[in-house]
DNA sequence: CCCTCCGGGGATAATTTTATCCCCTGTATG
DNA sequence: CATACAGGGGATAAAATTATCCCCGGAGGG
């Protein structure tokens, strides 16, 4: 894992959360896994914006934090599946208010966002 | 302001709320505000561990996106105050929770950080 | 005159995060 | 044999975000 040369603020709750939800893919991730999308393949086709490879990345990390589980079928093909942790539980409210607040702004947002190239008619 | 070459899910909630909050420094602005420290100055001194320039920076991102307001005094010195609009006061429960999750998630997280590098002895 | 404070930002570097590309084991199916 | 599926990851490039450096105007106090 790429290490780190500036050293995050250990004593902000808010930059802890943000190391692990920060990740670009990890929210959907964890959304996924909860609503029972929990295979590697299974969660790349959710998120298909991304890659097999990105998505292991995200995963791993999660993993490391212990909000995600992994359990390994020695089997062929392979089979693989992740749930959350007690800890992940836990950061499910705070992900259904991250989804909501962002469906509720979005059209705002989207026109925000658009409106930064659209000018230059 | 940087021009993203890959486009982001506009339909995704997720997504828009990361775009928001997604700064480094963003959620400590936003919370030094609502507690009233609103001026530049003042907020570079409560997050002394970045830098007026890139406080600026997302603070203008916050503007730009009306999360926050910039009132102008047009005075000598000059005298600048920030503060929430109602879209960003919507924010705050948000950023209590992700601050709680942090707090209380706190130890343990610092731990496996720590360990990330300790294992090396 | 020098230093401090208030506010600001251009230019550029460094860091960090994501993406891309391609290869791997092994089974099954056309 | 080729392709698809299940799982995985090294190497490297590109993108995106943060940091650093230094300068600006103008007022005020030693």
């Amino acid at each position: 894992m790429y290490e780190k040369k500036i050293p995050l603020p250990l004593e902000c709750g808010l930059a802890m959360t943000r190391e692990i939800l920060g990740g670009k893919w990890k929210p959907n991730l964890l959304f996924a896994i909860s609503q029972g999308i929990n295979r590697p393949s299974q969660l790349h086709r959710a998120i298909p914006q991304s890659t097999k490879r990105v998505l292991n990345l995200q995963l791993k990390e999660l993993e490391e934090f212990e909000v995600i589980e992994k359990k390994i079928y020695h089997q062929l093909p392979p089979k693989v599946e992740y749930r959350l942790t007690e800890r992940g539980e836990t950061l499910m409210p705070l992900l259904s208010q991250m989804n909501e607040w962002g469906e509720e702004n979005r059209p705002f947002i989207k026109r925000v966002i658009l409106n930064r190239t659209k000018v230059l008619d």
